[in-house]
DNA sequence: TTGAAAGCGATACCAG
DNA sequence: CTGGTATCGCTTTCAA
C-alpha cells in the first residue's frame, strides 16, 4: 500500500501536524526534525497526496483545455505552449476536444467541474453563451485563447486578426498583385472577419481597389478551400492572388490551382494563415501569417493564475501581433 | 459556495448516505424518495466532487498520457484517439510531452502519481527501465502504445511495423523499382529496426535485391531528412525509390529531390510512414503506410480498463496490422 | 428502506 | 517548536 503522511509521521515519531509542517516548509519545526522526517520520507518513498490536500481546501493543479481537435497541428501546437506554461508551475492540464459542439463542451465543463479543476482555458468556440455565464456565476475561473465573446466580460488573449489580414495585404499589394480575393471560413468566427477587415483596409490604405464578390465562403476543411477556389479561378478575371483565412484552405486553394493548370506561384500567389507545420510541407512552401502560438499560451496561463489569486481582477484582452512569414507560394504578379 | 451533498440531504430531508445511494444507485431506496432527492440535486446545481469521492478510494477518473510531443501531427491523432475512448467512459486525460527526455518523464509520472490517477498510457520512449519498474512496484496499471520494451513485462499495442515494411517493399518492388533505398531515424527505436527488416525481408522474398549500402540514418526531423536523402540522391547510381520510416522524413526527402531536380514520382518514388495530415498535404501527395490508430487508442484504453479491473491479468501484446495508402508519389519505374 | 458514524489523507488552528 | 483535533465531501458498513 501506498505510504500516507500517517506512516510516515509514525516511523518518524511526530505527529502528522509536523510532517504536514515539514513538507510544506510552514510553521516553525527544528533543522534536525525537518530533515530527519525529509529522509523517512524518501526511505518510505512517499509521495503526499493532491487528492487529499485538494479536499481541504488547496487546489488541484490541473486545468482544463477546450479546443475543437487536439489532433489539428494548430491546436496541438497551442496545447503544447500551455501545457509547457502549466508544467512549469506545477499544473496539469487535461485536454478536452469539443469538435465545436456545445453539447461536448458542457458535458467537458461539468467534467471539469467536478473534479475540481482550478481553472479552464478555451479555445474553441462557444455558441451557448449560457455556458460561459454559468462559468461565472460558479466562479470557475477561465480565459479565452485565440477566440473571443463579446457577450461576457473575460480575459482573453488573441492575435491582432486585423493587422494579420494588414500584413497579407500589404505583401500581396506590394508584390504587384491587384486582382485579389478571399478564401475564408464561416463568418460567424469573430477572427474571420477582422482578418478579411485587415485584408480589405490593406487594400484600401494602398489604393488596390477590391470588390467583396472577391470573398468566398466555405467551412474550414482543406477539401472545401479546394472547392471554394475552384470557384475563383473559374471566373471570368481569375485573381493572381488568394488570401485564405487558415492553412488548411490555403493547402485547397494550392491544390485546385494545380488541378487546373495554375502555376502557385507564377501565375496566383497564395498567403495562408496560421503557420502551422503545414506551411512548411507544402510545395511550394506556404507564405503565412503567423499567430505567436507560444507567447499566446505564455499569456493565457499566467491571466489564469492571476484570476486565482486575484478573483475580482479587471478582465484583460490581450492583443498579440502576428508576423508575415514569407515562404514561395507568394511572388511579383506579372 | 457550491453545493455538498450536506446541503441536498438537509434540503431534502434525509440523510447524506440516502443521498449517496440515490446518486450512485447503491442499496434500496424507494422510487419516489429517489426521484425526489435526483429533482432536488438539480434545483441546487449538486456537482459531487470526485476528488471527495476519490478519496475514500474510489477511482479519478483521470489517466495520464506520456507522448513526446503533442504538436507534432502523428502524436496529436494518438492523442485524440485515446481522449475519444477515455471519455466515452468518464474519463479524462492529462497530457504530457516529454520530450524523449527521461527527466521530464520522471517529473510527469511522479505527478500523476500525486494526483493518483488511474492509469498511464506511454506513447514516448523510456530509456531507463528503472522507471517502468517503478511503476510497477507502486502498481500502477500502464500500457504501452505505439513503443515497447522488452525489458519488462508490460500490455502493449503497437502497428505491425515488419508488416508495414514489408508493405512498402511489395507496392515499390511491384512497381518495378529494383534500386531502393532506406531512410530510418534512430535505429536505437525498435519499430524502425522492424521496419527495415520487413522492407528487406519484403524485397528478398520478391528478388529484389538490396544492399545495407542503401540505408541511411538520420534524425527523424524534416532537416535531417532533407539532408539524408541529399546524400543517397548525390551517388553514383541513385535509387529509384526511397522508402522513408515516417513522414517527416519522406518530406524531407520529398524537398531534397525538389533541390536537386528529380522528378517525385517521375524520376523518383517515395513511401512515407505513419500516413499523418502531412501526407495528404505534400504534392505530390504522399504514398505511406498508416497505422490504424482509432484502433490502437481503442485497444490502449481497453488494456489499461482491463488493468484496473483485473490487476493480475497476463500481460498482452497486441499487435495491429498497418495499410499502405497509396497516393501519387510512387508510379511504375522507368 | 434509511441513518449514524467511521474513515480516506491531508491542512490548519489552537494549545501546550 | 510540536501535537491534538476538527474539517473537507463522500462512500460504506452496521444497526435500526
Amino acid at each position: 500500500m501506498k505510504a500516507t503522511i500517517y506512516d510516515v509521521a509514525k516511523a518518524a515519531g511526530v505527529s502528522i501536524a509536523t510532517v504536514s509542517n515539514a513538507i510544506n516548509g510552514k510553521g516553525k519545526i527544528s533543522k534536525e526534525r525537518r530533515e530527519q522526517i525529509l529522509k523517512i520520507m524518501e526511505q518510505l518513498d512517499y509521495q503526499p497526496s493532491l487528492i487529499a490536500s485538494a479536499l481541504v481546501g488547496k487546489k488541484t493543479f490541473t486545468l482544463g483545455l477546450l479546443i475543437p481537435d487536439i489532433s489539428n497541428p494548430f491546436f496541438g501546437e497551442i496545447a503544447r505552449a500551455i501545457e509547457d506554461q502549466a508544467h512549469q508551475s506545477g499544473y496539469s492540464v487535461i485536454i478536452c476536444s469539443t469538435d465545436n459542439k456545445d453539447e461536448r463542451v458542457e458535458r467537458y465543463i461539468s467534467l471539469l467541474e467536478q473534479k475540481s479543476v482550478d481553472g479552464i482555458i478555451i479555445g474553441t468556440g462557444i455558441d451557448n453563451i449560457e455556458i460561459l455565464k454559468r462559468l461565472e456565476t460558479r466562479s470557475i475561473p477561465f480565459v479565452m485563447i485565440s477566440r473571443e465573446t463579446a457577450a461576457i466580460a473575460a480575459d482573453t488573449v488573441v492575435t491582432d486578426d486585423y493587422i494579420g489580414g494588414m500584413l497579407a495585404a500589404q505583401h500581396l499589394a506590394g508584390l504587384g498583385h491587384r486582382r485579389l480575393a478571399i478564401l475564408s471560413e464561416n463568418l460567424k468566427v469573430s477572427s474571420s472577419r477582422e482578418r478579411i477587415r485587415g485584408f480589405k483596409q490593406g487594400l484600401s490604405d494602398l489604393n488596390v481597389p477590391f470588390d467583396d464578390s472577391g470573398i468566398v465562403i466555405c467551412e474550414y476543411r482543406v477539401e472545401e478551400g479546394r472547392r471554394g477556389a475552384d470557384e475563383l479561378l473559374s471566373r471570368g478575371d481569375k485573381p493572381t492572388a488568394i488570401f485564405c483565412c487558415n492553412d488548411l484552405l490555403a493547402i485547397g486553394a494550392m491544390q485546385a490551382a494545380k488541378k487546373s493548370g495554375v502555376k502557385v506561384p507564377d501565375d496566383l500567389s497564395i498567403v495562408g494563415f496560421d503557420d502551422t507545420i503545414l506551411a512548411g510541407v507544402t510545395d511550394p512552401p506556404l507564405t503565412s501569417v503567423a499567430q505567436p502560438i507560444e507567447r499566446m499560451g505564455k499569456q493565457a496561463f499566467e491571466l489564469l493564475i492571476d484570476n486565482l489569486v486575484n478573483t475580482d481582477a479587471v478582465k484583460q484582452r490581450i492583443v498579440l501581433r502576428p508576423e508575415l512569414v514569407v515562404r514561395q507560394s507568394t511572388q511579383q504578379a506579372r
